[in-house]
DNA sequence: ATCCATACCTGGTTGC
DNA sequence: TGCAACCAGGTATGGA
């Protein structure tokens, strides 16, 4: 269940291992999971002789500025430098949805079951997708045609968690009037990027506030809380290299640790680590919320 | 405009 | 034991 986090680890490795090696080739198991060009030729061949210069992420989505091959020397020096960056010819885009993996491999370790794309490094090394649920997504966007264009989803996310745009201000005028419960609205992309059902169960036990309460009912002391647990639990994932639960793993195929130290998400009834209640679980828009009724007061 | 239910998937778990 | 129903959940979509 890969969050804002565990987005941000496997970017973290991907800058480490993938830059500045002329992508050789790659192969497509499973077509839909080319979400653009349709044809997935096109797709291998637009990102075939590119080269990474970065990685970027938004939200759960990341994605990568391709450029044209570089001498290796030259390449060093430009961006120590930073005198000379090259245009870029595109980008690879990339969503994990729900159990979407990418695993820095060798070409010669054999397919899995869940293998859906391949691309190929020098070497003989491959950034391998695996992806039980098929749910995840790969673009390639043409320079021309721009990320936004291309990657709709991107289109409609609100503020980066870590930006100065999600402030106590802005939260506190998105939620005036609203009649939704504050659980929906974190998940709600549009609001805050990048969170997912685990850290908004999280954030919520931490500031003290029952899934259900509706936006508008929150006091501005309750907003201020929460935006800034929202922001605390996330850095806290992200220094523990993600959430150790489900299918997530990092580009060595490694699980974070997060899940050791859950207040809520996923407990329900086992007894909350403060008080000692029952955890409980609930349904809010389709998805499980877990809270402590002692801890989380009914509004 | 706001909000929500549903669809998309597969594999593990639960219930009969 | 076998099989069906349910559950996990990020995002797009359509409807209320």
């Amino acid at each position: 269940v890969p969050e804002l986090p565990e987005v941000e680890t496997v970017r973290l490795g991907l800058n480490q291992v993938t830059l500045h090696q002329t992508l050789e080739g790659g192969q497509v198991l499973l077509d839909r999971t080319i979400a653009h060009p349709l044809d997935v030729g096109a797709f291998l061949a637009g990102i075939q002789g590119c080269q990474i210069a970065q990685w970027h992420r938004r939200g759960k989505y990341l994605y990568a500025e391709l450029v044209a091959p570089q001498d290796a020397g030259t390449s060093r020096r430009a961006s120590r430098s930073n005198s000379r960056i090259p245009a870029p010819r595109g980008y690879l885009g990339a969503h994990l949805r729900m159990t979407g993996q990418l695993l820095w491999m060798h070409q010669s370790d054999p397919l899995q079951k869940h293998t859906r794309v391949r691309l190929f490094f020098p070497a003989g090394r491959e950034l391998r997708f695996n992806d039980q649920r098929t749910f995840g997504q790969l673009w390639w966007v043409p320079a021309e045609l721009g990320l936004e264009q291309v990657m709709t989803g991107l289109q409609k996310l609100g503020p980066e968690p870590f930006s100065a745009e999600f402030c106590d201000r802005y939260l506190i005028d998105a939620f005036k009037g609203r009649q939704r419960p504050i659980k929906n609205a974190l998940l709600d992309q549009s609001l805050v990027a990048g969170v997912g059902n685990i850290y908004a169960d999280e954030a919520l036990f931490l500031s003290q506030i029952r899934p259900e309460t509706l936006c508008a009912k929150l006091k501005p002391s309750q907003i201020k809380t929460l935006r800034q647990q929202v922001i605390s639990v996330l850095q806290a994932s992200i220094a523990a290299r993600g959430t150790s639960f489900s299918d997530y793993r990092d580009i060595s195929g490694t699980n974070g640790n997060y899940g050791a130290i859950a207040w809520v998400y996923g407990r329900d009834g086992q007894p909350c680590r403060v008080c000692g209640t029952e955890i409980i679980r609930v349904k809010l828009a389709g998805r499980s919320a877990h809270f402590c009724p002692q801890c989380q007061p009914s509004a």
